[in-house]
RNA sequence: GGGCGCAUAGCUCAGUUGGUCAGAGCAUCCGGCUUACAACCGGAAGGUCACAGGUUCGAGCCCUGUUGCGCCCACCA
C-alpha cells in the first residue's frame, strides 16, 4: 500500500438494511465467487455440495449446515484457492413424485402413452387425480422442480452463499441420469452390480423395494398369540407370536439346539392347526430360549429373522403376502385338504389386519389358540417414509455389491472410511458400525416412475417371457436413455412386448444411487475430464449425520469401484438443530422453522453469527438471542468502521511503518495472535474458535483500544497521532478480513467504504504479516493499559458517576507497570485522570487506586 | 443387547497437551444521553464444573464406576 490519500465513502448513518440485496446483486455481476478452471488442482479446492430436496421446504436447519459450508469455502477463497462450490438440487425420486401429484391432481399408470399436448387439469382434484404417461409425469416433475429450484436459489443468494451459479444440476437432469445409467453400466460389467430375485423388504402403500438403509422402527402394538401346532401323536406344541395370520406361510418350527425341551422333535414334523400342513422341526442358534416359549414358528416372510432361517435351512417357500399388502388369493403349496383351502378362502383378499382377525377367529374354532391373547408392544420395521409395516415380498431386483456379502469388499471399505478424514472425528464410528452391520447387499430398484430408469432391456422368449440373464444394454454415448419408450439397439418399438421381442426394465433407482454420485456429476465425469481431473477427488464433503449410513456410505462404495479412490479427502459433518425445547426439528413433530422470517427480523448475517456458533457435529438449538447477538455485532462493525475510519482520516499512512508508538504496536502484536488463533482454528474445521477469537478481541479494540487512542489520534501533525491513525487502517483490515467469512455482508460493506474490489477477494490476513507491522509490540501493554482503564470506569460506575466524569488522580501499582506507563497519555485522557501516577512494588498483579473529585453539591 | 455423544452460572455455551480455569454472551440488578453506536455504553451479582471413587504435589480437564439425556445399530417368535 501507497501512502496517497484515498476517499472514504462512509455513510452517515451505517445499517444493515437493504444489504443483502444490494450485495447479491454486485457478486452476482462481479463474478467474485466464479470458479476459476484454470487453476490446477493444489489451488482448487472443491466441495462436494449436499443437493437439497427442493420439494421439501427449506428449514431453518439448511441455514445452519450450509453456512458451515460457505465458511469454508469463503475461508479457503481468501487464501487464494480458487473454489469449486456448486450448487444440486436433488429433485429426483418419491417426494418429487408426491409433490408433483398433489399439486397437479394428477398420478402415474406407465401403461398409457406419452400425450406431447397433455396440460395438466386447471383445478387439481385430489379425489380424482388425472392419470397419465411415465413421460408426461416425469415431465410435470421437471415443471414443479424448476420452480421449486428458483425458490431455493433465492433463498440461499440472500442466505450469502458463495456459491458458483454457474455451476449447478439436477439428480433428474440429462447429466445425472447418463452419469448414473453409466456407472450402473459399468458396475454391472464389472460385477458390482446384479439382478437376484430374493425376499426383499416391501412397502405395501408405495408398491416398491425398500433398502436397508432406508428403514426404520417404530413402536407398534400387538399381542402374543400362543398357538398349539401338533405333533404325529397329536400333543400340542405351543408357539407364541404376533402374526397369527401367516400360519399358513409356516414353513417349519425353529427351536436352539440346546434346548432340552425339544431335543425330541428335533428332526421330526409338526402339523399346523387349522390347516394342517405338515413342518419340520429345526434348530439354529439364533433361536432364543427364553422367548415366548422358546419355539417359533419361521415363516415365508414375517422379518428378516425368517428370511435368514429359511435360507440357512433351506426350507421351502409359501408365500401369502401379495405385493398390494393383501393376502394373495391362491393358496400356498402345502395346503392340500379341503378344508384347508377353505380356511385359506376365508383369508384369501384380506389385508394383513383383517387377516389376522380372520385367523383368530379360525384358532378359537379349532380350539387351537390357547387363552387370550397378551397385549404387547415391540418395534415394527417401517420403510422411513411410509405409514404401513413393511412386508417381506420375493421380488426380482437389482442390487450393488456394497460389502454386506463380501469380506473382501467390506475390509475395503473400511480403510476407506479410515482414510477419510472426519470433523468431528468421533463421526467415524457410525460409519464404521454402519458398515460391519451390513447383512446384505444394497437393493437400488425401485417400483416406482420418477427417477433414473435402468439402461437395461431384456429380450422376449417365444412365449413372450423376459430373458433376465441376458440383458441387453445401450452405449455409453447413448445415455442417458429411457428404455420404456426407447427400442434397444438392433429392435423397432413394434416388437416391444411381443414374444420374440423385448421389453424394457420397468424399474428406477433408487434416489441414493443417483446421489451418490454427487462429485462424479458436479465434477464432469467422462462429461468434461479437464475439469474433472482437476477437481476430484474433491476437498470436502459436507453433509448431516444422518446420512453417514446412507449417503456418505454410498458415495463411498461407487468411488471405490469407478475410480479406485475416496471420492473426497475429507468430510464435515453437522449436527441436528433443535428447537428451543431441546426437540429436533423435523417436519413430521411440526416444529420446523423457516429460515426467510428469521433473516428479515435479525439479517442474514445475524442468522449466520448463530450458524457459526455451532460446532461441527454438535447438536444446536435455535436461539434467537444468538441472532440478536450476531445482528449486535455486525452493527458494532460498521459504527466502529465509521468512527475508526473519521478518527484516522482520508490522509491517515496505511503503512505498517508509520505504527511507532508502544500501545499501538501491542494492540497489532494481540491481533496477530488472534489472526494466528484463526488461522489454525479454520484449518482444523473449527470455525466456531476462529469467530470466538476474532468477535473477542474485536469487542476489547473497541471497548479499550479505540478509547485509549481516540483523543491521541486527533491532534494533528504530531509522529504519535500518526502512529494511531495507521494502526486503526492496519487493524479494520484485518478485522474485516477475519469475519468476512462469517459475516459476509457486514464485512463487504464496510469493506467498501475505504478499500477497492470484494474483501471476498482479498487475501486472508497473515499472522507473520500482523506480527511484522507490530515490530516489538508486546500484547501485556494493552492489556495493562484496558486493566487501568477498567478501574476507573469501575470507579465512576461505583460512584454514580458518568464515564466523562473527571478523576483527579490514579495511581497504579505492581511489578509491571512500566507495561502501563508506556500508554500513560492515552490512559490519563481515555480516564480523564488529571494525575496519573506509577509506582512499582513486588506485586504481580496491577494495582489500581483511584481518586474521585468530593462529590459535588 | 451393542455402540457413539453429551452433562460447567436461570438460559445458550467457551474452557486446546492436567498447574490464576472457574469464564463469555443472554436474562437479572445498578448506573450513565460519553460528539461511532440509547436498537447504545459502563458496572455488579450468579456455579460443590451430574454423582462416587481413583491417579497426581495439583483434576471441568486423565482413569473406573453410577445416574440422567440425546442419537445410531441389533435376528424385535
Amino acid at each position: 500500500m501507497t501512502n496517497r490519500s484515498r476517499s472514504f465513502r462512509v455513510p452517515d448513518k451505517p445499517s444493515l438494511d437493504g444489504i443483502e440485496a444490494k450485495w447479491v446483486d454486485v457478486w452476482d455481476e462481479s463474478g467474485v465467487y466464479r470458479f476459476d478452471r484454470t487453476k490446477s488442482r493444489d489451488e482448487i479446492f472443491s466441495i462436494d455440495t449436499p443437493p437439497p430436496t427442493v420439494s421439501g421446504s427449506l428449514h431453518i436447519g439448511h441455514a445452519f449446515s450450509y453456512t458451515h459450508t460457505d465458511l469454508v469455502a469463503r475461508y479457503q477463497r481468501m487464501r487464494g484457492k480458487s473454489v469449486f462450490y456448486p450448487m444440486g438440487w436433488d429433485d429426483n425420486g418419491l417426494p418429487t413424485e408426491r409433490r408433483v401429484q398433489n399439486y397437479y391432481g394428477v398420478r402415474c399408470d406407465p401403461s398409457i402413452p406419452y400425450d406431447p399436448d397433455f396440460s395438466p387439469p386447471a383445478k387439481p382434484d385430489p379425489k380424482r387425480q388425472v392419470p397419465v404417461s411415465r413421460r408426461n409425469f416425469i415431465e410435470l416433475c421437471e415443471r414443479l422442480t424448476a420452480e421449486d429450484e428458483k425458490v431455493f436459489e433465492g433463498v440461499w443468494r440472500r442466505m450469502g452463499l458463495s456459491v458458483d451459479w454457474t455451476h449447478t444440476y439436477a439428480t433428474i437432469d440429462d447429466g445425472s441420469r447418463a452419469a448414473a445409467q453409466r456407472a450402473f453400466l459399468r458396475n454391472l460389467a464389472r460385477g458390482e452390480a446384479y439382478m437376484a430375485e430374493a425376499p426383499t423388504l416391501w412397502d405395501v402403500t408405495f408398491r416398491t423395494a425398500v433398502a436397508q438403509a432406508e428403514l426404520e422402527d417404530r413402536e407398534r402394538t400387538g399381542a402374543y398369540h400362543k398357538v398349539a401346532f401338533h405333533r404325529p401323536d397329536g400333543t400340542p406344541v405351543h408357539i407364541e407370536t404376533t402374526r397369527p395370520e401367516l400360519i399358513p406361510a409356516c414353513v417349519a418350527l425353529v427351536a436352539h439346539p440346546d434346548d432340552e425341551r425339544y431335543q425330541d422333535l428335533f428332526g421330526g414334523t409338526v402339523t399346523s392347526p387349522v390347516f394342517g400342513v405338515e413342518v419340520p422341526v429345526k434348530s439354529h442358534w439364533l433361536a432364543e430360549p427364553d422367548k415366548g416359549s422358546g419355539i417359533a414358528m419361521i415363516c415365508t416372510f414375517g422379518d428378516t429373522t425368517d428370511v435368514t432361517w429359511w435360507r440357512e435351512l433351506q426350507l421351502e417357500t409359501r408365500p401369502i403376502v401379495g405385493w398390494d399388502g393383501r393376502i394373495i388369493s391362491d393358496p400356498p403349496p402345502g395346503i392340500g385338504s379341503e378344508a384347508a383351502r377353505e380356511a385359506y378362502a376365508r383369508l384369501a383378499g384380506a389385508t394383513v389386519h383383517t387377516a389376522r382377525e380372520r385367523m383368530v377367529e379360525m384358532l378359537r374354532e379349532s380350539g387351537d389358540l390357547v387363552g387370550e391373547p397378551t397385549p404387547t408392544t415391540r418395534p415394527v420395521k417401517f420403510y422411513e417414509k411410509g405409514d404401513k409395516p413393511l412386508e417381506v415380498v420375493t421380488t426380482r431386483q437389482w442390487y450393488i455389491r456394497n460389502g454386506g456379502r463380501d469380506a473382501d469388499v467390506r475390509d475395503r471399505l473400511l480403510a476407506r472410511g479410515r482414510e477419510l478424514q472426519w470433523h468431528p472425528d468421533h463421526m467415524r464410528s457410525r460409519y464404521e458400525h454402519w458398515v460391519e452391520g451390513l447383512n446384505g447387499d444394497w437393493l437400488i430398484s425401485r417400483q416406482r416412475f420418477f427417477g433414473v430408469p435402468f439402461p437395461v432391456w431384456y429380450p422376449l422368449d417365444g412365449d413372450g417371457n423376459p430373458r433376465y440373464d441376458e440383458p441387453i444394454v445401450p452405449d455409453e454415448a447413448a445415455l442417458p436413455v429411457d428404455p420404456s419408450s426407447e427400442a434397444p439397439a438392433g429392435y423397432t418399438e413394434e416388437q416391444r412386448g411381443e414374444p420374440g421381442g423385448f421389453t424394457g426394465d420397468p424399474d428406477i433407482m433408487d434416489t441414493w444411487a443417483t446421489s451418490s454420485l454427487s462429485p462424479q456429476i458436479a465434477g464432469g465425469w467422462e462429461r468434461d475430464e479437464d475439469l474433472f481431473s482437476r477437481v476430484f477427488p474433491m476437498d470436502l464433503r459436507p453433509q448431516g449425520q444422518d446420512i453417514i449410513r446412507t449417503w456418505l456410505f454410498s458415495t463411498v462404495v461407487r468411488a471405490d469401484f469407478e475410480n479406485g479412490c475416496l471420492p473426497w479427502r475429507t468430510a464435515a459433518i453437522s449436527g441436528w438443530i433443535l428447537d428451543p425445547d431441546r426437540k429436533k426439528m423435523s417436519k413430521s413433530k411440526g416444529n420446523v422453522v423457516t429460515p426467510i422470517d428469521l433473516l428479515e427480523r435479525y439479517s442474514s448475517d445475524a442468522i449466520r453469527y448463530w450458524a457459526a456458533s455451532g460446532r461441527l457435529g454438535t447438536d444446536t438449538a435455535l436461539d434467537e438471542g444468538q441472532m440478536k447477538v450476531g445482528r449486535r455485532l455486525s452493527i458494532k462493525i460498521l459504527n466502529a468502521t465509521k468512527f475508526a475510519l473519521s478518527v484516522a482520516g482520508e490522509d491517515a499512512a496505511d503503512r505498517p511503518e508509520a505504527v511507532t508508538e508502544p500501545l499501538d504496536r501491542s494492540m497489532l502484536a494481540a491481533l496477530a495472535e488472534v489472526v494466528e488463533d484463526a488461522t489454525a482454528a479454520f484449518e482444523a474445521y473449527d470455525h466456531t474458535r476462529a469467530l470466538e477469537r476474532a468477535e473477542r478481541f474485536f469487542w476489547e479494540f473497541c471497548d479499550d483500544y479505540l478509547e485509549l487512542v481516540k483523543a491521541r489520534a486527533y491532534e494533528e501533525g504530531t509522529a504519535e497521532s500518526a502512529s494511531a491513525r495507521a494502526a486503526l487502517l492496519q487493524a479494520l483490515s484485518v478485522i474485516q478480513r477475519l469475519f468476512a467469512p462469517f459475516l459476509p455482508f457486514t464485512a463487504e460493506e464496510v469493506w467498501s467504504w475505504w478499500r477497492e474490489g470484494s474483501v471476498h477477494a482479498a487475501s486472508w490476513p497473515q499472522a507473520a504479516d500482523v506480527r511484522a507491522a507490530a515490530v516489538d509490540g508486546d500484547p501485556a501493554v494493552l492489556e495493562a493499559a484496558s486493566a487501568v482503564l477498567r478501574a476507573v470506569r469501575k470507579s465512576k460506575s461505583e460512584a454514580k458517576l458518568s464515564m466523562r466524569a473527571e478523576v483527579e488522580r490514579v495511581a497504579v501499582r505492581g511489578k509491571h507497570v512500566a507495561r502501563a506507563r508506556v500508554a500513560e497519555g492515552d490512559i490519563r485522557a481515555a480516564g480523564r485522570a488529571a494525575a496519573l501516577d506509577f509506582e512499582e512494588s513486588d506485586a504481580e498483579e496491577l494495582s489500581v487506586e483511584v481518586t474521585l473529585p468530593p462529590a459535588a453539591e
